[in-house]
DNA sequence: CATTTGATGTTCT
DNA sequence: GAACATCAAATGC
């Protein structure tokens, strides 16, 4: 139970591109409020590394409002806005000062299917309702108001329930970071090839 | 089917 | 103002 959680000791290495390939297959898991659990599989990540990475907001110590929280100790919630209407949520990894995070794309419903309908006002289960980075957000309940959250408190976390893509895994480069220059070519992005529950290109 | 467009907060110019 | 780690609905074949 509490011993699938993952320990900040998880998120506190230094490798941000072997985080992001080892969160495949985890369950990343809400409880908000009085809401009932949701869970699902992680299908999709991508690698954002503070130091020499022109995708990643905080690159070279940019420091705004916006990514102080990346510049934390790893092992909480970096979550923000994008096109200012989508919540997107990002695993802070690495020590105090060094900005790296992984981007959750996309995740396989597991728990509180019903919820995450209401949530996303679906009617059918299908990869519309997760595979995406601001629709698994949505359908999670996870707001910008959860910026900075630790991820081994009751509102947000990951789970180790030992699923394995094996094989399956594949990298590629990361979606919508074109403006990155040589550094939008970087494969970071990783997902089980055969997955439905992959965002579109 | 493919392509375009509207929504719209934060950051940078 | 413009661009942006996006999505859904509208429009054009």
């Amino acid at each position: 139970m509490s011993n699938r959680k993952l320990p900040l000791s998880f998120y506190r290495r230094q490798d941000v591109v072997s985080i992001a390939q080892e969160l495949v297959g985890k369950v990343l898991c809400t409880r908000i409020g009085s809401a009932s659990l949701t869970s699902g599989i992680i299908t999709e990540t991508e690698a954002y590394c503070g130091r020499g990475d022109q995708a990643c907001h905080a690159n070279n110590g940019t420091r705004t409002d916006r990514t102080e929280t990346m510049y934390q100790a790893g092992g909480i919630a970096y979550i923000y806005l994008c096109y200012g209407i989508h919540h997107l949520f990002n695993v802070v990894t690495n020590a105090k000062n060094k900005a790296d995070a992984v981007l959750i794309r996309a995740i396989q419903p597991l728990d509180g299917k019903k919820e995450m309908l209401q949530r996303r006002n679906k009617e059918n289960i299908n990869p519309a309702l997760t595979a995406g980075p601001g629709r698994l957000t949505q359908a999670l309940g996870i707001t910008t108001g959860f910026d900075g959250t630790p991820l081994i408190a009751n509102s947000i976390w990951i789970e180790d329930r030992q699923i394995d893509f094996g094989s399956s895994l594949v990298a590629n480069k990361r979606v919508g970071v074109d403006y990155a220059g040589k550094d939008a070519k970087l494969p970071w992005r990783f997902y089980p090839q055969e997955s439905k529950w992959v965002s579109q290109k």
